[in-house]
DNA sequence: GTGGTCTAGACCACA
DNA sequence: GTGGTCTAGACCACA
């Protein structure tokens, strides 16, 4: 379900945790159940164990997943609100530089209906 | 005109060429009109000069400036559709993550009047 | 009377030992008498037997408790005294720590005062 | 100036973390001046490079140093706040613990005045 | 078995 | 030269 770009200058533990963040909010990985463990994350999708670790960290300091050690990595509950709030910041950090690069409000207003107007997709 | 934030992640060079094309938008470097030269900006910054030679590189990829050897580097003319081009790319891929994360239209328009109403600020 | 934070990052083995010993302290188990055994107390805590005897073991090795083979794991009689100069030891080593910090007597003393005052909370 | 203890249990890269914490505040390395070089620091220490990136990446989370990608690690300019802050939080941490072991009030305070008498040590 | 730490060393972007 | 990422793999505490 995780696809990696090794093409892609984006460091792999950071795709990686993109696309976990994303399955979570798709309940794919509900609260409170185990995501793979390191390892076996490592394994699936061919990277070390320390890339899987390190993505595993970063999310834990997000809040977005615990972990017990000798026990496993865990999806934290009710992170819905924080998810939203993450994805927020990111657009208004967009929308921000999209201004200060001389993006009328209307012409912005037009494209959120457009993309809007589509289906969704993943 | 050019302020770099060295505690910022984004790359010093990037942060130059965002500023010099913001610089072009607003109509400080006109088109045909030279920039500072590699040594001249780098000095001014207080940054290496290859940093600036990246900078200027990436923008001669993008066709915002060209360079006459021996002479100097060039903004190019009629730029400003490119330029806007650029900025609508960004924001429909930042929007499009934004409505992958589960945020509805309505909430992304209601940003952007927020944004917008404000004053400009750079 | 024992609870557990799995999110919390300290060891398990050492949540019942703390609490173990509070209990201690509490009279809840008093000298000579016998603690749950190894199986019950992991049964009612829902953590491995292991986990449990790593605790025993380890209140044992500080002669808080005793095993008698075949009988049960039972309190030491008369460990007011060490866990009190336990719980000193501690403390003079965290204050210590402040006092290289560079916090003065006097703002140690003020916390003390604040935390003193409030009601005793678990 | 930096001394590791291996037999300890506590991960070296903590240690150095605190070690390079007491050396900011006793004004060893003062804001906005440079740390000695990942690889520097490593080779010092006498351990692998990625121990002490692990380390400045844990203090630059905190905001106690920044780093310049290509340029170096750097003290974070006004971070007494900040230090001041952690340790009065560590210090009543350890007091609510000392509480709860049973500890009166005026004996902590008492503990204060000896340590607080004692000429400084580090 | 599970995560955490650490070594040894490679390659990369950046300044 | 500087930090960032990644691999390969070892050893450890913990459950």
């Amino acid at each position: 379900m995780i696809s990696l770009d090794t093409r892609n200058h984006e460091p792999i533990y950071i795709q990686i945790e993109k696309q976990i963040i994303k399955l979570i909010r798709l309940g794919v990985y509900e609260g409170n159940t185990a995501l793979p463990s390191v390892r076996a994350m490592a394994c699936e999708l061919g990277v070390n164990p320390n890339t899987v670790a390190r993505t595993y960290k970063s999310l834990e300091a997000q809040g977005i997943i615990y972990t017990i050690v000798g026990k496993g990595v865990f999806v934290s509950e009710n992170n819905e609100n924080q998810l939203k709030a993450m994805a927020v910041k990111q657009l208004k950090k967009a929308l921000l530089e999209a201004k200060n690069s001389g993006i009328e409000g209307q012409e912005a207003i037009n494209i959120v209906n457009t993309l809007w107007e589509e289906k969704s997709n993943d």
